[in-house]
DNA sequence: TAAAATCATTGACATTTATCAATAGTTTTT
DNA sequence: AAAAACTATTGATAAATGTCAATGATTTTA
């Protein structure tokens, strides 16, 4: 739906209608039904992707069969892999719809043509990513500082609508413990 | 050292001699000799800060006294709390040079002003932003997925120079990791 | 509606890691 | 030059976490 992004550029930035048309007029609209992949691993990202409805998750899969959660992305997040998009590298890691969810795409070239031309749009993707770097750095923070249960309890405390949102072993595999562990602190947690 | 800074601007864009100036002109020289302190815990962070000569650390204290380090800042590199900077909230960090350093300081709203004001200067700042971001994923996916030991070799291999410059535990610390255990990974390693 | 898949839990056990303490080598400070 | 501080290592032990397997509940699929 046009009309969600819309909504979310103009929540942000004043931006006149022939301006938002035109970057509407560069989306491609790309509907997933659950289980339904946007990325594959070794697949080059080239594209900006906004999630106008639904849920996905990135992750990876490691030698083992393990898969590593590095996101979740609900409406109005978008979600991508930057490395792979500035590299043109293969990328390691493969998006999934966990839900039936609606994706406009918006073609590398076309995007920074649009952020070159519409000074406001610019500025909220630069707003966007710095705020993004200042929750990885959150995440980092967690990650070489907290005990697995602080981290359980901080992800849940940040994100309580995607703790609700997914089964408990992919929060395990976001906050990088295994969902055994995670099913004992849980359980640990509710003697006290 | 200002001739530092310029170097590194006009290796990343091309800018004219006037607005190089003028962005030098902002800069607050501060020289830190060795164990001081840029940042201390529950201060408001307010600047941009560029390590023109030296090396700085960034680093978190928890309940049990214990260390984290959430970042290495060599020459030609950036340091500060975006988090502080952004929401004018008191940093979780402390700053400390760790060797003897100089830094080149912007306030907050020169900086801005800067950004708005010079069109190159501001998608300079971006790009650097781009890149930090794609190197916290990085990071990110690191600690959910790698076991310590290649959590430590993968430090090596990515930042080797700084592997050489601090003592070990340092890179415990900020691989998430006790001393310790980095101890006997690599004498395990060596023995192979 | 029956079968299959997914999910969370639990037990048993192995492995990894942290903690505490001691030591020795090195570097820094006085 | 001596003292102090820092650093890395190692041992002993405890704690945390992972792995494998089984179970039952729930949800999804056919």
């Amino acid at each position: 739906m046009l009309e969600v992004f819309k909504k979310y550029i103009t929540d942000k930035v004043s931006i006149s209608e022939d301006e938002l048309n035109e970057i509407l007029s560069y989306a491609i609209l790309k509907k997933l039904r659950k289980r339904q992949f946007l990325l594959q691993e070794g697949d080059v990202w080239r594209y900006n992707a906004f999630v106008s409805s639904g849920f996905l998750r990135k992750f990876s899969v490691d030698d083992k069969g393990t898969e590593h959660i590095m996101s979740f992305s609900p409406e109005n997040y978008w979600t991508g892999d930057r490395e792979s998009l500035v590299n043109e590298t293969p990328s390691k890691f493969n998006i999934e719809a966990l839900e039936n969810s609606e994706i406009l795409l918006f073609k590398k070239e076309d995007f920074e043509m649009l952020c070159r031309k519409i000074h406001v749009f610019n500025n909220m993707v630069n707003n966007i990513l710095h705020r993004s770097f200042i929750t990885s750095q959150s995440r980092i923070h967690s990650s070489i500082s907290l005990s697995s249960e602080e981290k359980y309890n901080n992800f849940v405390l940040k994100f309580p609508s995607i703790a609700n949102r997914v089964p408990q072993h992919m929060i395990a595999s976001y906050i990088g413990i295994s969902p055994e562990t995670l099913s004992r602190i849980r359980s640990q947690a509710n003697k006290k």
